[in-house]
RNA sequence: GCGGAUAUGGCGUAAUUGGUAGCCGCGCUAGACUUAGGAUCUAGUGCCGAGAGGCGUGGGGGUUCGAGUCCCUUUAUCCGCACCA
């Protein structure tokens, strides 16, 4: 038989289904590996060519894993709920779970042409109510908890309870919002709303006030890439910032622990990077200042306490709370005017133009408390309000961005810090701020001459004796806002007492998603759940009607794929101490600050709450590389409709025009399918070189706008799913961005019929002789063996393919078709190639899968060289070989090497002045 | 602006980690077989040069007997973050 790709993977395909070859159970004989892929949204466009790249990665190291004798989790499903789906639905009337429900189907379609080995029976989606039942119910827990900042963990809000009863929140340290002191007495004299409204404030899932970019127009709350310049992306509706009440999560408690146990995972430097800059540790201090004629001061928070000498006016923020109370008659009518324009920018576009100064004087003054001076109180966009206290200390002299604003404002700038062994100077004459952390102090009365560290330690005692402030450490990390106006999402198991939020009982999830007349806001601006009929309790309390966003469904669920059936638990404590952990995910950059934060959160809460054994969900991460497009050119000579070829464009005045690569092979176009593409070629004229029309090309984004899709169906269709995992391999470094050109795929396929000739004689009998292979095809199986298994450990995908290369090539050569080489190698390659792995395995004679077999080990014995080809270099230009033993003396090497012919023609008369011998490396002659 | 990554033939890439730069494949050239070829096989293919030879890993400098690899510097591209006090 040929090899017939086709009639093989459909066959194996079937056989794999059929015997369950992919299902795996809690097995506590064997070791466990848990493989997973970034949990994929089924969009509508299907999967082109790039989207397979990590789930073929994944694939074969896990099925590398299960031949090394480990028992591999390996699991597929759905982030299926999300906003492509909705906002079909609004312009087509149709439930978003009818286009889901089609969009998976084609997922699973390409999927299994591809021939992964994943356990199907594993799979679930995050819009079924079996599953996001616990996604509520994690909900429900973190808003049953507070977080300890004493006991550095998330604990019952009972607990807590309990204190308030007996001690009041004075000697509590938890990560809160805002609350007021209160005794065990005053506690007990509160109503229960009043007890409520406080707990609130404590609890890891809570109500608040925020900032949120809102569209009337719309009736939701968008996302900061879903406005543009104050309008929303989708309409061109206008956009303001208002504050409204949206569920949070209290990421922020566990900021530290985010950052701290980054040093725990195998992620790459770059993405730990990400995360911590994200994270956004400071350390610094908060330093009151007292406003005159006014008993509230000023908070401030800053890294450089030390320059407090230097401060010579303060900034609020415009949102900032204090603003009205500060500004003055006289500047009210300039205040509000300010205010109201920067109503209108989103935080997004203020950061846009960061270079500009603006802002008012309030006409209020506050006192350094170091210098008791008197400085004036601005405002200004450039504080912002979500970041320390909204208020700053502004020292013009060490920090640009004041010191622009000083400049443009005419406000005074006063140098407090000095660059080692340099006198001050005029800040006057300066073009920017001196803002180094390893200068000396100056002009500061009491740490006159000491390094900016030592400045800011005794600064800050000082600061804590006086008690005007504290030590702090500030995160950039915000809370979660964790509420969408929107439909298509879980809806949250709350509903309202009083105006008082009150979580479902765990018995009466899942809450289900209710159906609605339309997916849009109701007219009295309520989110799409307002139009729910019945939308209450039992008991006729009305439920909430946000829903939670596209993070919530994917926060937990490589925890769930452990136990995807359990209606009693997310995952039973059976499941998740036997997998533990992802031990290894892959997946794109895309998600470094949103999932991958979201779900370390997530799982850090679980495990304080002792459902999860181990604190970070992925040990080891991959971020694979982006597939770019390669797009396809033709030039049109303006004003007609005559195309030219790419060598000669020059001599033309032309349109490049983006054509379907589909219909150009090899940069060369179809020009016949060129006239039927679209109808305006129909009539299409070519100026062609050598009778062909070359097309130019460019590596752009794989997008259907550029013409440049390639499908996976189609590629499996042509050249069999084997050769399209393998050939994604060969492409290049796994994290490494690449263009796919279906061009050199070729190469891959013809080494696949080569690979089937080895195992067949030429008519294309299966032929395998049992007799001993000799040394030489042993050295080659051997060579392979070891590189493959190295190459996948170091997920060096792409050089084992070219090892695969090489060894059919040699065997080839060898006219090698011993059993004893030709099963290794089939088992070598079946992680890449199944398919065609578990054909010739079968014809081997074995009856069950290739998946079953072991990893071949490999003899190093057989891979030693008697002899090496040693490279004679004249000052380290290699000029000849030599075929040397090994491990031959150096004298006895220089001796030949000298003797040699050829070593007197480069020497050239000159005597060497040195000759360096790297035994079994190199010799090279110095001149 | 800050942070990260990358840079090697016409193209995708490789290089035992400081030791023969260009493995493997695409493409290209020539040839064989063939009714035909988007099939198969053989040979060649970094650049310049007829050749001897010279040049060559984005540019410049350095360390070294020896640098794609280490150090300094610079440029370009891509990706994050971006008034975070």
């Amino acid at each position: 038989m040929d090899y017939n790709f086709n009639e093989i993977e459909k066959k194996w395909q079937q056989y794999w289904r059929d015997k369950k070859t992919y299902k795996v159970d809690v097995d506590n004989n064997r070791p466990k590996f848990y493989v997973l892929d970034m949990f994929p949204y089924p969009s509508g466009a299907g999967l082109h060519v790039g989207h397979p790249l990590g789930y073929i990665a994944s694939d074969i190291y896990s099925r590398y894993k299960r031949q090394q004798g480990f028992n591999v989790l390996h699991p597929m499903g759905y982030d299926a709920f999300g906003l492509p789906a909705e906002q079909y639905a609004i312009q087509t009337g149709q439930h978003p779970a009818v286009t889901t429900e089609k969009n998976i189907t084609r997922y699973r379609e390409q999927l299994d042409k591809i021939g992964f080995s994943y356990d199907w029976d594993r799979e679930f989606r995050t819009c079924d109510p079996e599953y996001y039942r616990w996604t509520q119910w994690a909900f429900v827990k973190m808003f049953g908890h507070w977080y300890n900042n004493q006991s550095q963990k998330a604990e019952p809000i009972e607990s807590l309870v309990t204190e308030f009863k007996t001690n009041g929140n004075s000697k509590v340290n938890a990560a809160c919002g805002e609350v007021n002191p209160f005794s065990a007495a005053q506690w007990n004299a509160m109503s229960e709303n009043q007890q409520q409204e406080i707990l609130l404030s404590y609890r890891l899932a809570y109500l608040a006030d925020t900032m949120v970019n809102w569209c009337p127009a719309l009736g939701t709350v968008l996302a900061n890439d879903e406005v543009k310049e104050g309008f929303s992306v989708r309409g061109g509706h206008p956009v303001e910032q208002r504050k409204m009440k949206q569920w949070c999560l209290r990421i922020s408690a566990y900021a530290q622990r985010l950052l701290d146990e980054l040093d725990t995972v195998d992620w790459t430097d770059s993405l730990k990077e990400i995360q911590r800059n994200w994270i956004g540790r400071s350390e610094g201090a908060e330093i009151l200042f007292n406003v005159e004629g006014s008993n509230n001061p000023i908070l401030v928070f800053t890294t450089r306490p030390d320059t407090i000498y230097g401060v010579t006016f303060m900034v609020l923020a415009p949102e900032s709370e204090l603003v009205n109370e500060l500004t003055k008659p006289e500047q009210r009518a300039a205040v509000d005017a300010y205010i109201a324009e920067a109503k209108k920018r989103t935080e997004r576009e203020r950061m846009a133009d960061a270079k500009r100064a603006t802002g008012v004087f309030t006409g209020s003054y506050a006192i350094n408390p170091f210098t008791n001076e008197q400085i004036p109180i601005w405002i200004s966009e450039y504080v912002l309000a979500g970041y320390g206290t909204g208020a700053i200390m502004a020292v013009p002299a060490h920090d640009s961005r004041d010191f622009i604003f000083a400049r443009t404002f005419n406000l005074p700038i006063r140098q407090v810090v000095a660059q080692k062994g340099q006198e001050p100077t005029d800040p006057a004459t300066w073009e920017e701020s001196y803002d180094s952390k390893d200068g000396i102090a100056i002009n500061s009365e009491l740490i006159n001459g000491l390094p900016t560290i030592e400045a800011i330690k005794k600064i800050n005692n000082e600061i804590e004796n006086r008690k005007i402030g504290k030590r702090k450490v500030n995160y950039r990390l915000r809370d979660a806002i964790f509420s969408r106006q929107r439909y298509w999402g879980e809806p949250f198991p709350i509903y309202y007492k009083d105006g008082m939020p009150y979580t479902l009982n765990e018995d009466k999830l899942p809450l289900e998603l209710p159906e609605v007349d339309a997916f849009l806001p109701t007219e009295q601006g309520e989110p799409p759940l307002g139009r729910a009929k019945n939308w209450n309790t039992n008991d006729g309390f009305p439920l909430e009607l946000s829903t939670m966003p596209g993070f919530a469904g994917s926060s937990a669920y490589y925890l769930r794929y452990m136990d995807p059936r359990n209606s009693n638990a997310l995952v039973s404590k059976e499941a998740n101490e036997y997998w533990e952990n992802v031990d290894l995910y892959i997946g794109g950059t895309e998600h470094a600050t949103g999932h991958l934060i979201y779900s370390r959160f997530w799982n850090k809460f679980l495990f304080d709450l002792g459902v999860v054994c181990k604190p970070e969900p992925f040990k080891k991460l991959i971020n694979q590389g982006m597939i770019q497009g390669r797009s396809n050119f033709v030039y049109r000579v303006k004003n007609t409709n005559k195309y030219v070829s790419l060598n000669l464009k020059d001599q033309y005045d032309v349109t490049p025009i983006h054509v379907d690569v589909n219909i150009v092979d090899n940069d060369v176009l179809d020009v016949d399918r060129f006239h039927t593409w679209m109808p305006e070629y129909k009539d299409a004229e070519f100026i062609l070189e050598d009778g062909k029309y070359i097309c130019g090309y460019a590596v752009e984004k794989m997008s259907k706008s550029m013409w440049n899709v390639v499908n996976p169906d189609m590629i499996v269709d042509r050249y069999g799913a084997d050769t399209l995992r393998m050939y994604e391999m060969f492409l290049g470094p796994l994290e490494q961005s690449k263009p796919w050109d279906t061009n050199g795929i070729d190469g891959v396929h013809k080494f696949f019929r080569r690979l089937w000739r080895l195992y067949h004689d030429s008519n294309m009998n299966f032929t395998v002789s049992n007799e001993a292979a000799t040394k030489d095809e042993l050295k080659v199986i051997h060579k392979t063996i070891k590189k493959v298994t190295e190459d996948i450990e170091k997920f060096s995908f792409n050089t084992s393919v070219s090892a695969f290369m090489i060894c059919v090539n040699e065997l080839t050569d060898l006219k090698c078709n011993k059993r004893e080489v030709l099963e290794a190698l089939a088992i070598i390659v079946s992680p890449y190639a199944p398919h065609i792995a578990e054909e010739l395995w079968h014809s081997l004679g074995h009856t069950t899968s290739i998946c079953e077999a072991q990893w071949p080990s490999y003899n190093e014995d057989l891979l030693v060289e008697s002899t090496f080809t040693c490279p004679i270099s004249f000052n380290g230009k290699t000029r000849f070989t030599l075929e040397l033993p090994l491990n031959l003396p150096k004298e006895e090497v220089e001796k030949m090497v000298m003797n040699h012919e050829n070593t007197a023609k480069y020497l050239e008369g000159n005597q060497p002045k040195k000759v360096i011998i790297v035994p079994n490396k190199i010799v090279n002659i110095v001149m």
